[in-house]
DNA sequence: GTGTCTGCAAAGTCTTTGCACCATA
DNA sequence: TATGGTGCAAAGACTTTGCAGACAC
């Protein structure tokens, strides 16, 4: 798990070993700043961010990465219905786990991590039901509520 | 709830006199293509569909109608990761209500309609719980499960 | 009659692709 | 050094906008 020099080297690295992928400049840096951050992230986002430390790096690679971390499971892709999508980390079981709640009028994004108790007894019930019934190896799943937040619903009449 | 001759009127007609919006034949076609269907549609299906019957209808009116009828709540919008938007009718709470099992590789949408005796009451009380805390009127919410299909997952080898 | 709605064309935005050069293993 | 990876530019796909004419009420 550490390199020389008592560095810690990411676990993510033996993923891509394994699966022949190399190690480059613009793939750890993407991966920095997604581990780094608590937003939702969207690609420019990211290419922004990336492009303080590493001004060559393209929007094109960043594309292209993200779309490589998710089919490997390293991310999420999300889309909160802003026209643009949007990236996490994939958490492990013992990270805190999140939901959303997310503003039809606004499209402001809520995260929540309350009611797990009750939710991971549901879930798992779900999962499992859902697996064998369909045939399906379940990886990943989301919860979000839709409606109107607190300053969207002052604001409107109706 | 009947006009003459025994025709049911849509429900949905008093909404719109209500907003003040009118009733005009793309708008009519629109709603009774949704009404019609099971399928996850997208604006084009929902174009080509109207189109059949009203071929002077644009592409443009039917993502204009569709942006309006999501604002009223009459339907909801979906992204299923596919890169364009799916509409569905908003359901009553007596009405069927599903959720979706979602492969990561093909797209592919399966609805289930199972467990939902253990979801009404995980759902009921953290709607209750995530409304009073975040002060968010609530109108809808979405569950799914991220995986591979049974036929990706034998097509791959890791 | 009047203000809303519509169709067409054009523009906009996010994302993907083609290709020659570069860098990791 | 042999592939896989990258940057740039251009293309692609879906959606939105501008505007003059049409239509619901």
């Amino acid at each position: 798990m550490r390199g020389r020099r008592g560095m810690i080297r990411p676990h993510w690295h033996r993923r891509f070993r394994g699966c022949g992928y190399r190690l480059t400049v613009p793939r750890k840096a993407i991966m920095d700043v997604l581990q780094k951050t608590k937003e939702h992230l969207s690609a420019e986002d990211i290419f922004l961010e990336v492009h303080k430390i590493h001004p060559q790096v393209g929007l094109t690679t960043v594309y292209r990465t993200l779309e490589l971390l998710t089919q490997m499971d390293l991310i999420f892709k999300f889309d909160f219905g802003d026209g643009r999508a949007r990236y996490e980390l994939t958490k492990g079981p013992e990270e805190e786990h999140h939901h959303h709640l997310i503003c039809t009028n606004c499209n402001r994004v809520i995260n929540y991590s309350d009611f797990m108790d009750e939710e991971v007894e549901f879930l798992k019930r779900a999962e499992k039901g859902l697996a064998k019934k369909y045939d399906f190896k379940i990886k990943n799943h989301i919860i979000r509520f839709y409606g109107l937040c607190d300053k969207c619903r002052k604001n409107k009449r109706r």
